[in-house]
DNA sequence: GCCGGACCTTGACGGCGGTCAATCCGCGCG
DNA sequence: CGCGCGGATTGACCGCCGTCAAGGTCCGGC
């Protein structure tokens, strides 16, 4: 791959996780993976699927979550441009343990294991890469502050403005503005909670004046209130200890 | 290291992560790593420290948990003999985000960094082997429903009770004894909860005729029962969908 | 044996949020 | 353009559990 064509990869596969590749390997790799494309709603793959490569996302939004035995669904991960998805379960060696479905019209390269495994074999430096990434998966990094039952929606909530704004936050003039179609249903997966309580706690921020919602965009127009919310100034009753 | 070596350091290191060394690199594994002994209460490393290395620890438990911003406890996983920690924070090059108490008196013994380097540079399968294990991590792959606020924790409980079985249960005359010294404040760091109420739930169980509780040492009566609880079968109120 | 501290127990109270039900809205489809 | 469905909204109710407080129990150290 030339320097225009390793240009043109980056943009679409930003994770580092790639630049340990040789430029013969980058070439194998962009030969070896198809583009495949999902609508709303569809799914990159299904929970208790065994696990046939990775996927590179490079546009749209997946929400990787995970329905258990009693019905309820917890997501995990938003995923976007750049990242990869799938490989846990994949060098887990167990079948998905969550599901991966697509929030907006997405597009992804699939990896086949087949070719992912010759790299690895090849070249050492991708399993301690990929050690890293999975050592510093955001979302196990993120999950007990998001779900925690000792807090409030409330400041849960916040909490998930506050890590979203990382990625997602596009500032316009009466704010920050998230354009992530996160459904209430899949807001709720997130913080470990029902869709109907995701409600409420809209309506309350919206009345006190910290953000704004529509379906499918958040408009944070006090982002510093926001914050205090996230680490728990609230003014009023104090969580923990 | 000889078979009959091998075989000795397989009782203090079960894991199978290191079943891909040579024997000349398990000889130098053995030789370079130090055992220390822990009392109960002390701490292997703490949260917010770099990380120097793993430990294996070789009999006792050891519970790895994180202190919020809120003061909040929250324990990830419990580790005992056979078991290796500390390695998430290393693959990731972060400070270790949890800290690792004894709950027992405890042996472990330290493999320091720059040995660890060595051999995963001499040998590709390491970093693999590590990889699963990571992927895999119970820690991890239990918590959302330990955890779940979607959950009463009653359920929570018995959850939790069906993990530990899988490791240290033992069979008695009257019915499972696990003789993990939990105190109440780290099971209620387990669950996500305050330890008022898991001794609440203590009292409910105790008095249903499922367990019975004395410090440190819990007494499974009605291993079915305890098997329903868990699975939402309570004939009661139905939780989830 | 005494003492102190950590842990456990129990009660009262209230807030958070799950559940159910009714209604509204927005969007895609025929 | 009307229909229908999934999502969003709102209200009523109540169960779970966090909080605070007051003891009780166990255990190690002196």
């Amino acid at each position: 791959m030339n320097d225009a064509g390793r240009v043109q990869w980056r943009r679409f596969c930003e994770d580092a996780i790639w630049d340990v590749l040789t430029p013969e390997q980058h070439r194998r790799l962009a030969a070896g993976c198809g583009s495949r494309q999902y609508a709303r709603g569809a799914y990159i793959f299904h929970q208790d699927d065994p696990p046939e490569g990775l996927y590179c996302i490079r546009s749209g939004y997946v929400l990787l979550s995970q329905v258990d035995r009693f019905g309820n669904e917890t997501a995990f991960r938003l995923a976007t441009g750049g990242e990869v998805i799938g490989y846990r379960s994949l060098f887990a060696e167990q079948p998905h343990s969550a599901g991966a479905r697509s929030l907006a019209p997405t597009r992804a390269c699939f990896i086949p294991r087949t070719l992912l495994r010759g790299l690895r074999d090849e070249n050492h430096a991708l399993d301690a890469a990929f050690l890293k990434t999975l050592a510093r998966d955001p979302g196990f990094v993120d999950a007990p502050l998001l779900r925690s039952p000792l807090l409030p929606l409330r400041v849960r909530f916040a909490y998930l403005l506050t890590v979203l704004r990382r990625e997602h936050g596009r500032p316009v003039e009466e704010g920050l503005l998230f354009e992530v179609p996160l459904t209430q249903r899949d807001t709720a997966a997130l913080l470990g909670a029902r869709p109907e309580t995701v409600a409420r706690v809209h309506r309350e921020l919206e009345d006190a004046g910290l953000c704004r919602f529509r379906r499918g965009r958040i408009l944070v127009c006090d982002s510093d209130a926001v914050e205090a919310l996230a680490a728990g100034d609230t003014g009023a009753v104090r969580y923990g200890t």
